[in-house]
DNA sequence: CGCTCGTTTGAATTCAATCAACACCAGTGG
DNA sequence: CCACTGGTGTTGATTGAATTCAAACGAGCG
C-alpha cells in the first residue's frame, strides 16, 4: 500500500521544509514505488551503479565502505527522511554500500528521471544539492570527531547527534529511540575497537548518561553528553525532504 | 589582469570536463573578478556567511575545523580547480574556515546569482551538485583514513591523494611539487600528533619513498605508497570547473 | 542440546600521545 | 652587529589510551 507523498507522515514534521503542493505533486511523479527491505539487507553496494534513489521512511540503516585489509568504516548512520543512492546517480557508481539494520521501507526514485529534476524543478535541484552539502557537512564533523576526540567524546558525540536526530523524526518514546546496530557498528563508525566501545558504553553506563540495550537507545542527560563532547547542541536547521 | 575563462589555463587541462563555448561563457558572466591572497590569509571563516563564491586558479589552501578545546581538524587540502564557499552558499554560513597556505589566486563569484545557475543553467547546476558529491565521497575515503588506518598508512594514504591530484593541474616539476603545508597541518588533517607525524616522515624518507622539505614534496615510489596505505590506485575522474 | 551471535570482562601489549630538549632559521630590536 | 624571539622541524624518554588476545556468558535457534 502506497502512500502519496502529500500524506506522508514525514512530511508533515517541523524537520522538513514545508513544500507546496506543486512541488509534492513533482515528487509524486517522480516516485516509482515503495519497497521494503529486511534487516541485514544490502541495499546498495559498494563499487555498482544503481539505477534507484531511495528516500528512507522508516528503519534505519548504515553507510558503510569496505578496506582491502578486511577492516570496515561505518560512514553515517540513516535515517528516515535521508536520501540515499544519490552518489551513483552523480557519480557512474557508489563508493559505498548502505546496509539495512531493521526492516526498512522506501520510497523509490527512478534514476533516469534526476535530469529532469534539474531541468524542470530548478528550485528541487537546488534542494538536491542541499541535501549533498548537508551529508558533507556531517561528514566533515564525523571527521573531526575522529581525528580530534577521545573514545568516551566520540561516544557521546555520537549518541548527541542520534538522539537530535531522533527526535526530530518523532522517533522517541518514554523508554528510548529504537537504535538496531550493534556494539560492532558504532566502532566501525567510530573508528574504536568494539572492546574499547564496549567498556567506554559501561563508563557512560556507570555515569547514568545513556543505556543502551535489546535495539533501544535511552540519553538521559544529553546536555552532560554534549559537555563531554565539547559541543554545541543547537537546533537542527530544517532540511528537504524528498 | 584578469584572464577570461575560455582562456583559463586550468580549462585546458584533462583533468577538467571539456565545456560548451555557450557554457564557458555563462561562467564568464557569473564570474565577479579575480582576487589575491598572501599565504596565511583567512579566506572563508567558519561560523560566518560570505557573500562570495571561489574557484582557486593558483596556490593552495586548507579547510580547518575548530574544537572548543583548542584542537584543530584539517578537513581538506584546497587545490588548484577547487570550489570554495558553496556551503555558505548553499546552507546559510561556512561550517569550516579555508586557509591560505601559500599566496593564491582565486577566481570570484558572487552568490547572489547561484539561483541563476540553477534557474537558467541546469547542467551546471549538475556540475555543482556533482561537485559537493565528490566532495562527499573524497571526505567518506579521509574519515576511513582516520578511523580505520595506522599512522603510516595514513600518511602514506594521503601523499599518493595530494600526488595524483597535483600530476593532474600539471604541478609535478622534475624536483617535486609544491607543498606549502607544515608537519602540523598534515597531522592536524590525519588525527596524529606532530611528533608522531615527524617520527612516520623520517620513516617513510629513510625507507626513500617521499622526501618533503622546504615546501617541496617528492614522490618517488607512488605505488609502494599506495601499497602501503592499502588502496587503488584509478585515474581521477574528470571533473567540471566552475 | 549444541551452535552462533553479540556482549562483557580481564590481562597483556603496542601504537601513538605527551613531555622535554635542542637545532635551525628568519626577523627584529637594542 | 649580535642577542633575543618565535616558528618549524627533529630526536629521545616516558606515559597512556586504546588495541589485541583470550575467555566466558546469555539469548535465540535449529
Amino acid at each position: 500500500m502506497v502512500v502519496p507523498c502529500s500524506r506522508c507522515p514525514l512530511r508533515q514534521l517541523p524537520l522538513f521544509r514545508k513544500m507546496t503542493s506543486d512541488e509534492v505533486s513533482f515528487m509524486e511523479k517522480f516516485k516509482a514505488g515503495e519497497m521494503t527491505v529486511e534487516a541485514g539487507t544490502q541495499i546498495l553496494t559498494e563499487g555498482s551503479g544503481s539505477s534507484q534513489l531511495y528516500t528512507v521512511l522508516s528503519g534505519m540503516g548504515m553507510r558503510t565502505k569496505q578496506l582491502s585489509n578486511g577492516r570496515r568504516q561505518v560512514i553515517s548512520f540513516v535515517f528516515p527522511g535521508d536520501l540515499i543512492g544519490l552518489q551513483a546517480s552523480l557519480m557512474s557508481e557508489m563508493e559505498h554500500s548502505v546496509d539495512a539494520a531493521s526492516r526498512m521501507r522506501l520510497c523509490v526514485f527512478n534514476r533516469s528521471e534526476l535530469y529532469q529534476v534539474f531541468k524542470s524543478h530548478p528550485d528541487r535541484a537546488f534542494d538536491l544539492t542541499w541535501l549533498v552539502s548537508s551529508e558533507e557537512h556531517f561528514l566533515g564533523e564525523a571527521l573531526t570527531t575522529v581525528g580530534q576526540r577521545s573514545a568516551i567524546e566520540r561516544i557521546s558525540w555520537a549518541f548527541v547527534k542520534i538522539h537530535q536526530r531522533a527526535a526530530a523524526i518523532d522517533l522517541l518514546e518514554e523508554n528510548g529511540l529504537p537504535f538496531p546496530y550493534r556494539q560492532q557498528d558504532l566502532a566501525d563508525a567510530l573508528g574504536l575497537s568494539l572492546v574499547h566501545t564496549n567498556k567506554t558504553l559501561a563508563k557512560l553506563r556507570e555515569r547514568q548518561l545513556v543505556f543502551w540495550s535489546e535495539g533501544t537507545l535511552r540519553v538521559t542527560k544529553l546536555e552532560e553528553l554534549a559537555r563531554i563532547a565539547g559541543m554545541e547542541i543547537g537546533p537542527l536547521r530544517q532540511r528537504p525532504l524528498m
